[in-house]
DNA sequence: GTCTATATAACGATAGAC
DNA sequence: GTCTATCGTTATATAGAC
């Protein structure tokens, strides 16, 4: 039958929702139900528990998002190119997923153990092409010595901040929703270059 | 007499633990309790609600972090000096308070409305004298053009997110503990640098 | 598979003795 | 002020009819 999938659909695209806006603990049951517009005792048929439905989220979030993120650290591109790439793909995923950030930071704080385990058990892990492109263009000369480490958390901390702490962002500068918006549509275009800044070569050498 | 205020004080304390590990929704009053070593009745007696506990942790939290932020921001240094002490003061707050940023970006978007509501009855606001400062190096031509907003984003998150995403960073680059500190600790002294950096003017003008 | 009704446990909060 | 006992609610979860 088609209803079948489409129940359990429905249920989980609602605990997407929810659990990214409220976390786990925020998160009620009766919400996710009203939320998919179903019986909440449906919730519990198809995933037998909050616990089990919640694992099954984040597992869904992270299989979707860290191999899009994996596949732009890993091409062969230069690296210019590569962080607009990167760039690109944080974008296009927090226009569509504004809650994702802050959901990933809680949770990841929240239960650091069951998080690590998902990125261990999934296999996320940083592309060492992309270490070693790093390595490499400091053995050439063309960025200043540096960690890459360093380098990667800079670039992450750059795209994903400001959706992140948006709330306080709005209040500091009294944007409203579209006015933020336009602000980080801006931004967009300047963020490339503050990235590859953090590690340009002092010219007076 | 001496027991009333010391009671009080090991509930705050306690609280301040607890919510910022848990946030407001994942917090129990009996993890209160037992952290406090007190009985959960006088949580109550205190403090009267869940609730008007965490504002009050919240407020503190606020009144006690924000100024120091607000203080570096306005000095009249010159603005390498100024971006070197930022760091410190962040470093300084995070060392002591590792949870701290998690905990802020979790209550800010769990609850934008109280928590914009915090931030304006505290009469938090970026100085002026920072905003101004930055479009007078604009156009000394000291750094390139940049909004000022940008600029202070990229100061914030490049200090802050390696304590948000902890858990990620240890397990992505296999560090223990001390590694992590250690990690970070470096990473402090290449901060300013990264930071200065990302308005850094092009020099093949 | 879907619904109603209900079990069961947890949690915030209060009453009342001391 | 501090304790024990307990109330009232809400949350997750299950039983059972259809």
């Amino acid at each position: 039958m088609k209803r079948e999938k489409e129940t359990e659909e429905k249920i989980f695209d609602a605990a997407k929702k929810v659990f990214q806006r409220s976390g786990y603990a925020g998160a009620r049951m009766q919400d996710i139900a009203d939320e998919a517009d179903i019986n909440k005792s449906m919730l519990h048929y198809y995933f037998r528990s909050k616990d089990k439905l919640f694992q099954a989220v984040l597992q869904e979030r992270m299989r979707k998002f860290f191999p899009k993120i994996q596949q732009a650290l890993g091409s062969d591109k230069p690296l210019d190119r590569k962080i607009e790439e990167l760039v690109d793909t944080y974008y296009g995923i927090f226009k569509e997923n504004p809650y994702l950030p802050s959901f990933v930071i809680l949770e990841m704080n929240q239960h650091p153990a069951r998080f690590r385990e998902m990125v261990r058990s999934n296999m996320i892990e940083i592309p060492d092409r992309f270490l070693d492109q790093i390595r490499n263009e400091v053995e050439k000369g063309n960025i200043r010595p540096v960690d890459p480490r360093d380098f990667l958390i800079n670039t992450i901390a750059l795209c994903v901040f400001p959706f992140m702490a948006r709330p306080m962002i709005q209040q500091l500068f009294g944007m409203e929703e579209g006015q933020f918006l336009s602000f980080i549509s801006n931004r967009k275009e300047e963020l490339p270059a503050f990235i590859l800044n953090t590690v340009r070569k002092d010219t007076a050498s």
